[in-house]
This record gives C-alpha cells, structure tokens and sequence, in this order.
DNA sequence: TTGAAAGCGGTACCAC
DNA sequence: GTGGTACCGCTTTCAA
C-alpha cells in the first residue's frame, strides 16, 4: 500500500530546493534556472510525480470543469452528439464534463445544479432533447449557463438551436431542384403543440414553395405525430389523393420509415416513382432503409460544441452575452430517396 | 460582485462560534447542543451557504467523482444507456460522473485517464461501444477500474458483458415455443471475427435447437455483417432454400430490418408467413419498423449500473475481486414479429 | 533565482 | 459540547 500520495513537497526535499521553485517548473514559470529546472523535470519523471488538481483548484479557484445536464439524453440516443461536441470543444478547451442526466425530472434537475454549484463548475451547459421551450429555476442565473436545443421564454440565456425553417426550405429545395411541384408534407406534430420543429420546417417549406412559384396546395399538407405509424398512414391518405404528389418531405426521419412501408405496399418505387425526404438524419433509420434516406441534419454535435465555446470565451471576455440566441444550419443528407421527376 | 464567497468562518464568526462546531452542524456530528445547531442552521439558510466540495476533498481525500471512459459512444447511440446506468448508480451514492469519449484514439483515451488521475477521481468505467476485447495500458491498474461490455486477455479488471449465449438460446426457444423447427439463422458477423457476439448467439441458437432435438441444419446458418443490407439477401437466400424457414433469427436487428425489406418483397407476411426475431432491441428499429419487432435486449443499462456498483462496492469492503468476469442476461422483448407455425 | 510563509476552505484531533 | 489549531497539496506574494 502506498500510504501517502507523492506531493510537491517530496520533490522539493529530494531535489533540495523550496516547493515554490517546484510549482514554478510545474508551471512553467520562466523565473527558474534552467540548471534546477531540469534536475526537479528529471526528478518528476522518475517518481512518476502528479499535482493534485484538487489542491490546485483550491488556491487558484478553477476547477476546469463544466457541467453537463440533459433533461433526457436517454429517450433520444442520437442526441447523444450534444455531448460529444461539447465534450470535445471542452477537451480542447482543457476542460472535463460532469455529466447528468435529469431524467426529465425537475427535482433532480435542481439537485444536479446544486451539486454543480457546491463542485465549483466553471458554467453549465443545459441541453433539451428535442428543440423546445423550457422552464429553468432561477438558480441556473448563479451560474454561468447556455442552453443546447431550448429556450426560455424571457430569453435570459444564451441557447443555441437548430434553424427549423432553413431545414425545411433546404428538404424541400432539393425536392423541388428535382422537378417536384406536387411536394407533400407530412409535419411532426400538431402545428398547435407549439414546438418550434413542426412550425418552423412548414414554414421552410412553404418559403421554398414561394420561391419557385408553386402554390401552396393544402391538400399535400398533414399533421402526423413524429411516428412510423403515422407516417404510414399520411402516405397511404396522400397517394390516395386524385392528384398524388410525386414527392413526399417526412419531418421526421421514423415518419419517413413509415412513408416507405406505405409506398412499397402501393407498388410504388422509391425514388423512381416517389421521391422522399426525411428530417432528422437518425442513423440508424436514414443510413439502413432502403434505399438509404436523403434527410436533414440537426446540428446536434455543432450545436454542443457552440454552447461550450461560448461558455468559455465568456470567461476570458468577462460576461456572456445573454441575448445570445444562436441558431445553427441543419444541413442537407444526400443519399437515394430523392429521383429527378 | 460578490469579491469572495461565504466561507465555513464567515458563519463560525456571524454565529459566534468556532469554525469546528459549524463543521460538526455541516457533516451531522450528533455532539452539537440542538440550540446552536439550530442557531448555526439558521444562518447558513439565510446566508445560502455551501461548503467547498473541492477544500472538503482536498482534506478528507474524496473527491465522489467517478471517472467514465467511453471508447467512442457517438458511433453506438444506443449504448448511451450504459451512461444512464452508470449515472443513476453513481448518483445515489452521491457521486458524479466526469465523461469522457475517447472517440476510438488510444492516445485520447490513456490521455483522459492521465488526466482523471490528476482529478483524483476514485474509480474508473471503461465502456466499449459493443461487446469485444480491449487492450488497456497498464496504468489503468493505478485506478480501481471496471470494464463495460469489454474484457482484457488477461482478466486484469473486473469486467460485465452481455451473455450473448443465453441471448441467442432465449431468442430461438421463442421461436421454438411457437412451433418453428426450421429457424434461419444469420449472425452478425463471421465466426472467425473473434467478435463474443456471433459466436455466442449461434452458440445460444444451437443450444435451444439440440434441447428441442432438432437437428442443426447448415444450410439455414449464414453469417452476415450485422447491417440491413446483409439482413436483406440472406433472408432472400433462406427463403429461395429448397425447404426455406419459417422463423429467422437476425443476429442483429439492424439486419432484421433488412430482412423485413426482403420478406415483403416477396409477399411474405410477418409473422403470418415467416417469423423473425432480432437482437439488440435498437429501439429507434425494433419499436417502429411495422410490425414490431420481437427482438433480444442488450443489458445496458444494467451493465452500467453493476460497473458503478461494483466499484463502490470496493470503496467500502476493500479491493476489487478482479477475477470477477460478470455476465448479464439478455432479456427478451416481445413485440409482434413472430407468430405461431 | 530562490526560499519561507501565508493562505485557499474545509476537517479532525486535542484540550478545556 | 466547543474552540483552537494543525493540516490536506498547491500557488503566490515577499524578501533575501
């Protein structure tokens, strides 16, 4: 059992000299001869010597850790990218992640904010699952806090979102870019529910509609509910039609799962009959299907890294720029469901 | 700006005591007078004052942060459970997770381990995207360490990982239990791979055969690559067999996705005609492909939870028993895939 | 260029 | 019961 940790202080007496000249090498203060320099660097190496960053967060008050909490990282797996960005622009930033999962639990949101607080974080990064309006305790202001795929009503943080109606303009672009006039859409959701996806990839589409002179034809418009299920049935309701779109843009990659199901049971090739476009870019649906889905990104892994660099240069640039409300492009997944009219 | 925080003697001095009694008040030392506990309680609320984790850690040598090493998450979104697991373990004993994602680069990964040595974290999870042999420098033996759904030759750490032969037995008696004798089988890998997965499955699948007395037929045994595609023509070359199956077994369900293209196509009803089975239970797949999929689930969740609880455990009792290889059972997920013979 | 010493914010032992 | 104080391991003046 090694019963003590080695400390700057062992050093220091084995090398002869005062801890300060050792914490002066460990931090590469140029005030050293090099002479000495080099005989404590030798010394380090060989016992295999680590400060502890624990005494170092004391004295200096940084522990160059931030904080991570997700409402749910585990409902939606592939927003797990939130984290990987994040995680990787702390890593550059010399920073580590504490992360949370709140389980889509107020209460334990709060817990993991206090804990947070109490372990001296440098900020807090808050990332919802899918693009919606949240509801933060006040205490979140006592931290330097941005927020990943959500919003507060007042504004009173910087949050970083996808760009909704880009994304739905960019699907539908592409759709029309391929001769496609009769376009139908199938949103994720009641345009009432309020969330800002099945609102704002509408839009998107309607402005890309106006831009190329079609009509807005409110018979190829559906409300589903983000599911294969109902993707299934809107295709099945809108081959049905008298006049059937050639193209279909799914605002959402299962939905678009869903429309496949329902066209291979028409008879209807993909994309040489019908045309598709999903939303989302779920891997694990998009990249498998077949044939493999022309979808949107959202910017998940962008969006985590945006939220931490934002965090830090705060920290160098004295206060965050609260009224921050960045939006991120969602850019345009080609692949095979997308054929020329 | 508040220029310095409330310290333990900033309330010792408000209440008029030392800071040692206000220490006994903070960590439920039973020998304070209930009056000056109240007293010192009082303060502390009015004030919100919150001791110091990292002066608490740097004196009592206990950090309560668990260091968690993924070989690289973002590729597997669905083992992101292992992280929920690990989390909700962690947090009810009070301790927290610094995540990292080594994103498949050893020298990222010893990197974070370096660095959460310096953090003096108290324990470490390595967590493998999916179940195989790792090669770990040696100085993760300076760490109490326990691997996630990954082992070392050498059985030098604690280890827990799906058991992938009861996985693939459970799967096949289902079918069996249905009446089917002629069960496809494709696993999701070659058998030369090396990969527990393959192996184990069919390994799994022969078990259940021979308990039933039903010969293993090769010719209903083909090895894939664990992707749709690969699902996809080999259920068209099960089903083109002179005598095809009336059951397949998708290794994968990745690949049962495949198979379910390549049943439809031929006017096969699922689970009318042909009954399938997955494995994986990918709930962004198994959940929405039409009909569910009755598939296998992988113990992630679980695998994490035990990694945490079994580093705690040693926390208290001693060492790890490092011989300690766990296996967790792969529990059955009926959905509506498969149908009686 | 270097050493001594004063903290950072707590905990824990010891004496009263 | 309670206060005083050494100490956890490091950084940072201040003098020399």
């Amino acid at each position: 059992m090694d019963s003590r940790r080695t400390t700057i202080s062992d050093i220091a007496r084995t090398a002869g000299v005062g801890v300060g000249t050792v914490s002066r090498v460990l931090n590469d203060d140029p005030n050293v001869k090099e002479q000495t320099r080099e005989r404590i660097q030798k010394i380090i190496e060989e016992v295999g010597y680590q400060p502890s960053f624990t005494a170092r967060s004391l004295r200096t008050q940084k522990t160059h850790v931030l904080g991570f909490i997700a409402d749910a990282v585990a409902t939606t797996p592939y927003a797990v990218n939130v984290i990987k960005g994040a995680q990787d622009a702390a890593w550059e930033h010399g920073k580590l992640l504490l992360v949370v999962d709140a389980d889509n639990n107020d209460e334990r949101r709060d817990a993991a904010l206090e804990t947070m607080i109490e372990r001296n974080v440098e900020g807090i990064i808050y990332a919802a699952m899918f693009h919606q309006e949240v509801n933060l305790s006040k205490r979140f202001r006592d931290v330097p806090t941005v927020l990943v795929d959500c919003f507060t009503k007042d504004n009173a943080f910087p949050s970083v979102v996808p760009d909704e109606v880009q994304g739905g303009r960019t699907a539908t672009e592409q759709l029309i870019k391929k001769g496609h006039e009769r376009i139908g859409i199938i949103i994720n959701d009641k345009l009432n529910s309020g969330y800002p996806a099945p609102t704002g990839r509408l839009k998107g589409y309607k402005q890309a509609l106006k831009k190329a002179r079609i009509p807005f034809d409110k018979s190829l418009f559906l409300e589903g509910d983000s599911n294969a299920t109902s993707g299934y049935e809107c295709t099945l309701k809108l081959m049905k039609l008298k006049n059937p779109p050639t193209a279909i843009f799914c605002c959402t990659d299962r939905m678009a799962m869903g429309a496949y199901d329902a066209l291979k049971k028409l008879k209807l090739r993909i994309p040489e009959d019908v045309s598709v476009s999903g939303f989302d870019n779920q891997d694990v649906i998009a990249n498998y299907l077949s044939p493999p889905l022309s979808t949107v990104a959202l910017p998940h892994y962008e969006m985590g890294k945006w939220a931490v660099n934002t965090l830090l240069l705060k920290e160098n640039s004295g206060n965050l720029d609260v009224k921050q409300q960045h939006v991120l492009s969602c850019p345009f997944v080609q692949r095979a469901s997308i054929g020329s009219k």
